[in-house]
Formats: C-alpha cells, structure tokens, sequence
DNA sequence: GATGAATGAGACTTCATTCAT
DNA sequence: TATGAATGAAGTCTCATTCAT
C-alpha cells in the first residue's frame, strides 16, 4: 500500500472509532506508521485530507448503490435491491459507514458536499424521479423522499452495527418493505 | 440570566452553530463574557458542562413530545400528535435540535445517554409497545420502530431548517402519513 | 518584574542576539522561564509581542532625543545635544539599539511604524522644520535629512558596539561635526 | 537560463520581498519551478546558496562602484561618480539593494562577509586611504568613513526605492555635495 | 459566586534536508 | 543533472484547567 493509501486508511480507521474531533494528527502519524511530513505532502492540510477520503468513500457508496441494478427490473424490484445495496454496504463497511455519517452531519463543508453528492447519486436521483413521475411514489419533495430512505437503511444498519438488534433475513426484508410502505402511493 | 444559564446558553449556540468539535471552551468565555473560573465553578469540566445541557435538552424535548396527548385519542390520532409535538420543537428549536443530533452521534457517553433516554422517553416507549401489542404496529423490534420514526421526523426537520425545502400544511400531513405507513400494519 | 515585562525583556535579549529570524517563541519560553500560554496571555501572537516591544522602544528613544533640550540654546547646540542623546541611547542600550535597526529594516508591518515614528519625534521633526525655514540647514527633503543624522549616529553607534573602532571624546565631537556639516547651509 | 541561475534568480525575488526570514526552501522550490533536490545538487544547503548569492551581488556592486573611473579625474571628481556608481546600482536593481542590506544587517556569517568585502573593496579602501594621507579628507577611522557614505547612499536611495521621495537630477546633486561635505575637511 | 493570570500538554503545520530513481 | 516522496525536529499557537484573590 502507499504511503498516501496508509494515510487514508488510518485516518478513516481513527475517524469512524474517535469521531472527528478526537482525530488528531498526531494520532493518524503514530498509527499509520508514516511521518508527519508526508501527510503533508499528500495533502494541503487535515481538512483537505478528510475531505479527500469523504469524497472517495461517497464516490464507493455511489458505485454500491446501483450493482447489479437490470434495467428490466420492476420498479419495486429494483427499490429493494437498492435498498439492500445500500444496506451491504453500510455493515460490510461500517467504517466507511460511521464515517459518512458523522462527516454528513459535521456542520462544515457543506456546500461542496452537496455537488458531490449531485454527481455520484445521479441514477439514484433519476430512479426515484421516474417512480414519482410513473405516479408510483408519493409525490413529495424528490430529495426528502431519497432522505427518507437512506435514513431508513442507516437506522438498521446502526442498531445492527451497535447490535442492538441482530440481522435477519426476514427482519430484513420487514425493514425494507417499511421503508417501501413509507414511499409508495398506497 | 445567572452567569450559569449564560453559560448553558451560549454554549448551546456555539455548538449548534459550530458543532461540537469546534467548541472550544475559550470560545465559551469569549462569547458568554464570563470568566473561564465560572465555568468551573458551576460545572466540573466541559464534558459535565455538555452532559448538562444535553440532558436538559432531552428533558425538555422529553415533555414536548407528550404534551397535549390525551390518553381518550385513538391510536393513530396520538401517532400524528407525537409527531407533531416532536417535529415543531425541532423547527421551533433548531439550535436545540442542531445540538442533539451532533451529540447523538458523537462517539462518547453513549451509554449514559441509552440510560438517560430510557427515562425521559419511557411514555413514548410504552405507546409504542403497546401499539405492537395491540396488533396495530408491526412487529419489528421496539426500538427499530422507535428511531425509524424519530429519523423520518429529522429528516423533514433538517431539510426545513437548511431551507431545502418549504414548510406547507399539505407536505406535513403527507410525511406523517409517510412515517405511519412505514410502521402500521398494512 | 512581571511576567509579562519578563516576556518583553526576554524577547529583546533575544532579538537583539539573534536577530529576528532565529528567536523562537520557543526560546522566549525557555529563557524567560513562563509557560508558552502566558505567552499568548499577555500577546495576541508573536508579532503583536514583537510590535509592542517595539512600540515601547521607540517611544523610549522619542523621549531620549529631546531630553536636556533648552529651548534658549542656539541650533546648532540643539543639534549636538540632540546627536549625543540619540548616540547615548544606542550605545548605553546596546541590545535595544540592535533590536530597533533589526526591525527598521524588516519588510513587515512598515505602515504602522511610521505612523507611530511620526508621533514619538514630533519635536525632533519641527526641530528640522525650522532649521530649514530658518536657512540654517540645507533645502533637502525634510525626511531624508532626518534620516541622514539618524544614519550617520547609527554608523558610529554600530562600529563602536561592534568594537571595530574606539570612542574618544575627540571622535565623537568630529562624528557630529562631519554630520552637522553634512546638513548645514556651508 | 540553468536550471542554477532560475533558484539564484527566484532567491533574489523572494528574500526582497519578504526578507531572510520569510524566505523558506519550500517557496524558493514553488516559485523557480525546481525541485528540492536540485537546490541542493546545486548548493550544499540554505546557507550556502545565501551565501553565493551575496557574493555574487557583493562583487557586481565591488565591480559597479569603480566603472568609468579613470586615474586622471581630480579626487572630488571622483568621489562624486563613486557615489552616483553606487546609487545608480542600488536604485536599478532595488532587489540586489534590498538583498544586500537585509544581509548586512543580519547576525549571521558576519565574519565572513568581512574578508570577501575587503578583496571587492579594495580598490575604494586605497581610494579613502589615500584621501586622508593627502589631507583631503577627515582623518576619521578609514571604515568609518567609508561607511559613512555608503549609509548616506543607501538613505537617498532607500527613500526613492519606497517612493517617499522623487528623484530630480539637482537633488542627487545636493545630496552627494553633503555627503562630500561630511568627509571632506572644510 | 466570580475573576483572570498562569499553566504546559498537545494541536496543526512548516522546515531544511535526504535519497532512491 | 534533475526529480519529488519521505523524513522528523521544531515551529507557532490553542486547549482545558487551576488557583490565588
């Protein structure tokens, strides 16, 4: 691995256990094993840092949300199945997942965050666009619908990750269809 | 105001304003103009300063949440009521709400939270079993239920508050519809 | 001696030892045995520490100038009282003499000091004005004949604290001489 | 221009502007577009590349001063194009000006500088030499004089760099005549 | 109750320099 | 000759906290 990559990997180790603010640098040069110099050279400073690794791990999340998506799927279908890749994802990943979370809700970068988001979720943007315009989905706000679910599938996968509820393919698909009830026109 | 509300206050803008992170007790003087020895003469150090003022927080939101229930409502009706108590204490509070997702996600004190939460939120939890009880919710695991239904009410606060959407009686109505499809029984 | 006369006292030592570029904040702390948060008690930064020791010169040697200046004397008595206050100061404050050159001559905060220089020699200035009304001192730039004296005391002042020629009475009076014929009408 | 001349060039620029201390490898690296080790193929470290720089503009001026000298010219004569030698160069290459006083100034390397201005100098040390043993000038201390009138250049000259006087031919004239009449005896 | 001077560990970052390519 | 990734000591400054008044 590089040395850059043992950076990324570190601080994402530290950041998803200690939270942001806990995360000195400090601590990102004694675990990685890499001098403070060489962060440094990598990256303009930790903010840029941090952000390097929310934008790369947005950019993961994006490409997980729609594998195996076949465009001859029922709306339904697909919905499900995006749910459940979004789902893997987060406990597959629940570094990655602790991360994104607390950096969502971290109150700087906001702006930028935004545009990203607009490029990596553009499928995902136009699936859930075509379910309200097919009058399958509620004809709510587009983004609060998409927020809506994605709260769905992190408050699952928290309590799974936590373990305050242990995973099951029928909790699972309950959860899921909850979340579908929630969305669709019934 | 007491030096010691002054305190809680200024705090409570600073880090809703900021996020907890960025919140530096010097910040805390400066912005409070009180002298840092006061701060420690009320509380025993930063963290029981935030501790306090989370646990007033919860408190408070605590009561908010079942104010007007009337115990005659039917079981749907309590639904939409409980939610609207807990969404315009958000809205109307947005800095209060800032604080307590930050802090609910910031990796420490977790535990204590889980205990204070349990108390302050206990009519909440037994209108919940009871709604699994009566056959009237599904049944998924109580406290899945529980933090579905108070993501769904973030989630439209957040947006709100960030002004990325608008506020209308009509969208209202349709969310809490939303957030209880997603929990009955269909 | 307060902590933070300590402080000032200190830096002087250092910068005039040291020169600007090699004095620490570091070694202000080790030599002046405070702690570095004193440090930024008492100073926003080291360049507000650096700025007010200089401030607090200038003012000393705008008062040193004019001290034992009878109003009765003839000008040109005036300007060697004025010449030896000013050598005084430089050679009796070695380290303040260093520390004032050092900073005349560094690229930063130049706005600021001449407006205070413009305040602290005030009466050295009207001084000049005069004698050029009066057609006692040559038609040059006011400022620029200021600057000349001020020039020629420092290159003595210099080469005696470096110890690369000798004070004598004899030298000196000649030191001024060859000054007061460099402004005076001939 | 080498890849040498581009770092001795970019060294110039930066410590002129920002002096000494502000000037760091890592900007000298940004700005001549050269890497770091380069700088250092070429030049044993920071000192060293000070220190040729200073040389090397010590010996242009060395060269600068005597141009168009000729054994002939009566001393006065002399005098007077010694000084518009040296002013001319300052003001033409306010950079190599700026360099040379920040340098001077500067508590390091001291003794050095010393030797290498002696052998560039020479040709004005024997110049004053000779001045005193014919009774033209002030028998003050050779150095002394000398930098007497190196100071009084420098002053004229700085004033005109920073733009807080104009340069006229008569003034230029007037200010040698003082600097002549500060050395000559009367 | 309240003040603010003082602390020193630790924060982030820059520094001059080296060395394998 | 030239590159630039890597180094780690040292830089400035902020932090939460204490304590005499």
């Amino acid at each position: 691995m590089s040395k850059r990559d043992q950076i990324l990997q570190t601080t994402l180790e530290l950041v998803s256990e200690l939270g942001f603010h806990a995360t000195s640098v400090g601590l990102i040069i004694k675990k990685s094993g890499v001098a403070s110099g060489t962060i440094y050279h990598h990256f303009k400073n930790k903010e840029d840092l941090i952000d390097t690794l929310y934008s790369e791990l947005k950019k993961e999340l994006g490409n997980a949300i729609i594998s195996n998506i076949d465009q001859e799927m029922a709306f339904k279908e697909k919905f499900f199945l995006i749910w459940k890749n979004i789902f893997r994802f987060y406990i597959e990943n629940p570094m990655k997942f602790e991360f994104l979370e607390d950096y969502a809700n971290s109150p700087f970068v906001r702006k930028e965050i935004k545009v990203i988001s607009q490029s990596y979720y553009k499928p995902l943007i136009n699936y859930f666009e075509s379910g309200i315009q097919m009058g399958i989905l509620r004809s709510l706000p587009l983004h609060f619908l998409i927020n809506i679910v994605f709260g769905n599938v992190a408050t699952l996968a928290r309590m799974i990750i936590m373990e305050e509820i242990e995973i099951a393919d029928e909790l699972l698909i309950n959860a899921i269809q909850s979340s579908w009830d929630s969305v669709k026109i019934n």
